[in-house]
DNA sequence: AAACAATTGAGATGTATTATCATTAAGGGG
DNA sequence: CCCCTTAATGATAATACATCTCAATTGTTT
């Protein structure tokens, strides 16, 4: 059965401070470094893809990066601003929300969609 | 200016010649080579960057995988087959077409949005 | 406490891509 | 048609991100 790992739940608390930044594993193991010194980069991804399986948090795929993290599991969209890189969470009510179709007309099952969006973040939308 | 070399002709008949199969740069290597064995991958890979900027393809950024290539620059929507780990077109009428907001709540600026539906392709699809 | 198995740490390895830089060749001007 | 300039190329090193390997460690069950 799963064990209950100090490491992990430094994982935990590393996305909770960092909640709402959408993390990169990177950037998570910089965080838990300062607490736990001695965790090893491996730790830190295989945590993290453990955690992404079993829902408990969402693996954001972003071009020409690695992989960020989110602990808020609320469906909802996201924006990589091409200027500063940063993955921002979008608020828009009125943004369109997929209905998943099961399938199309050539015969392909459908079952699930990864959307992201593309611009630039409240901060660098400012700028001019 | 920009010059036309026999290169980026022979990565354009590749792709002609792999079009529908959205290849990955290293197939695109592999199917010039036969043509250009004296090809180097850093011009394969620099060719498909420079086309991509230009319109001239599509650059689809694939989870767990290397970019893929499409040269049909028609809009349409691609799925991952999570058994065979191929793109395939995705040819639904009904499926949404997202109207891409310019701006949302939170003073974001949307310029484009990327979508991958995952799922099965036909093939795999009806293997049960 | 002993035993067993899941987990970890350290570093090697793998994969995809870009950077560097000397050499080559495209294409315009004379 | 040849020369010149400069973009483009080829070879390879370097980088980035992530996974694999395996001995050592540590939860959990007994």
């Amino acid at each position: 059965m799963e064990r209950n790992t100090h490491q992990k739940q430094c994982i935990l608390n590393a996305l909770e401070e960092l909640r709402g930044e959408h993390p990169t594993a990177e950037k998570i193991y910089e965080t838990v470094s300062q607490t736990l010194p001695t965790i090893s980069r491996a730790t830190v991804y295989r945590v993290l893809n453990q955690f992404a399986g079993q829902g408990v948090l969402l693996q954001l795929h972003v071009p020409d990066s690695g992989d960020h993290y989110d602990n808020n599991t609320m469906p909802h969209s996201h924006l990589l601003c091409c200027d500063c890189k940063r993955v921002v969470d979008l608020e828009s009510p009125q943004l369109p929300t997929f209905d998943i179709p099961s399938g199309d007309a050539s015969g392909c099952r459908i079952t699930g969609v990864e959307v992201l969006f593309l611009g630039q973040c409240p901060h660098c939308a400012a700028k001019f």
